[in-house]
RNA sequence: GGAUGGAUUCCCGAGUGGCCAAAGGGGACAGACUGUAAAUCUGCUGCAAAUUGCUUCGGUGGUUCGAAUCCACCUCCAUCCA
């Protein structure tokens, strides 16, 4: 099976700007392809996890990759896929952003031996020459054209700032770049970017007059059309100091009935024919496809021993209420008042609630248990031996806190 | 620069002097049912020493016994005019 044929077979390709020649490029290993990435954060997450998972596949088919870091572009901030303005970030913040994507990055692709490259579009785009490039490139581009793409569509209903308006000429203009400095024929994204990669490709056509292409990866939806890989208290990183490897595996464990199989065939490496025989798994069946999703994935971003960990600690969990290796929470002497300490600042404590009103509502509510015993009354205190060697503190289904007194 | 409309809790959105910690919906959280899924039903959703107290309706001052609500100024947003 091609490489082409397996992007396709596993729902990842989106829109292409010309799908013979696409083939032909990237099958025979001869594209020098680059996937642009923002620094809106200090780590990575699932989104960019599927753009890097593409840079691996087709790097080992022998294409060459380009990840392109947009310390430039950053500081601009892409309205796409956006309702509202992006907040503004120091020249600081996106060094640093910067820095921690490279070296995540540096995990998943193999950048020896100029088998692929990281560069920073900061290096061209902030020496630009305002009115220069307002001659060279901005003389390609049609305001016209540029209003009726439609991620700028979207934004004209909320107001849309003349500095975002420029994003899709700096990515052009980076594309235009890259096209020069290193050969790169090709650009991948996500969907959503499709109009800013094909200012790229057109620029390149005005320019130089030399075909260039461009290619989008579908986004990861889930069932309700949301983007996949958010929570509520945010994105799944790929930092495992801000999404432990635990809660990473948790959150693909928990993915819905309809959305399993799709994740598996677009976000791991499992060989298709083995993919085609879950597609007839159902029921309760597929839960067991959720335990294989969670396990792969943990595999690829933390490795394989926390991915064992990961698993094992949450099959012991769900099943007996306990585990070895679980979050712990510690409590020291300045925690008891007079040797005590009341349910309420065990649940504060040890992080399973915000607020102490909360912790209230949770017990009055049922959905607190200690050591797999339901606990309801507010006021209960413990003494410092109750703690032992730790007890289990649970607040609804899924939170748990191993606590123990230092 | 001018005119008009607007800013309410996580989001949308009611509220136009006291009955307001603020309707309704969404989301989130918890419970029941389940398969760590979905759907459904129920509860709950500012904080706290919790039948009470404290802090919230863009900001700052003011009027009043009392202000989300009235007045002044300011900031931001939308639409129209330049």
């Amino acid at each position: 099976m091609t490489i082409f044929d397996e992007l396709k077979a596993r729902g990842l390709l989106a829109q292409l700007t010309d799908e013979e020649e696409i083939k032909e490029l990237i099958n025979n290993g001869k594209a020098t392809f680059y996937i642009g990435f923002d620094p809106t954060a200090d780590s990575l997450h699932v989104g960019h996890f599927m753009a890097l998972c593409l840079m691996k596949r087709l790097q080992m088919a022998g294409n060459k990759p380009i990840a392109l870091i947009g310390g430039g572009t950053g500081m601009i901030g892409d309205p796409s896929g956006r309702s509202d303005m992006r907040t503004m970030m120091t020249k600081e913040q996106i060094q640093h952003n910067c820095d921690c994507f490279k070296e995540q990055m540096s995990r998943f692709i193999d950048f020896s031996e100029g088998k692929a490259l990281m560069v920073n579009n900061a290096d061209w785009l902030l020496d630009l020459n305002y009115v220069e490039v307002l001659r060279e490139v901005g003389a390609h581009f049609s305001v016209n054209r540029m209003l009726t793409a439609e991620c700028y569509k979207q934004r004209m209903e909320k107001g849309l700032s003349f500095l975002e308006f420029n994003y899709m000429i700096m990515q052009s203009y980076d594309f235009y770049m890259l096209f020069q400095k290193y050969g790169c024929n090709m650009q991948f994204g996500g969907d959503d970017q499709w109009s800013n990669m094909l200012g790229g490709t057109e620029l390149i056509r005005r320019k130089l007059g030399k075909d260039a292409y461009a290619m989008t990866i579908t986004l990861l939806l889930n069932s309700e059309g949301k983007k996949m890989g958010k929570t509520q208290k945010g994105a799944v990183w790929l930092d495992p100091n801000k999404t432990s490897p635990f809660e990473f595996y948790q959150y693909w464990r928990n993915v819905a009935d309809a959305d399993v199989l799709k994740c598996i065939r677009m976000l791991t490496f499992l060989p298709l024919e083995e993919i085609d025989k879950m597609d007839t798994w159902e029921g309760s069946q597929l839960n067991q496809a959720k335990e294989i999703l969670a396990y792969e994935l943990t595999k690829l971003v933390h490795g394989e021993e926390e991915a064992k960990k990961a698993q094992e600690g949450a099959r012991a969990l769900f099943s007996t209420g306990n585990a070895a290796d679980m979050p712990t929470a510690e409590l020291s002497d300045e925690d008891f008042a007079e040797g005590k300490i009341d349910l309420i600042s065990v649940l504060v404590k040890s992080g399973l609630v915000a607020t102490r009103s909360e912790g209230r509502r949770a017990i009055e509510q049922g959905g607190v248990s200690v050591d797999g015993e339901k606990e309801t009354d507010i006021k209960k205190e413990y003494e410092k031996t109750d703690f032992g060697d730790g007890i289990v503190v649970k607040r609804g289904k899924k939170n748990f806190r191993k606590v123990v007194v230092k």
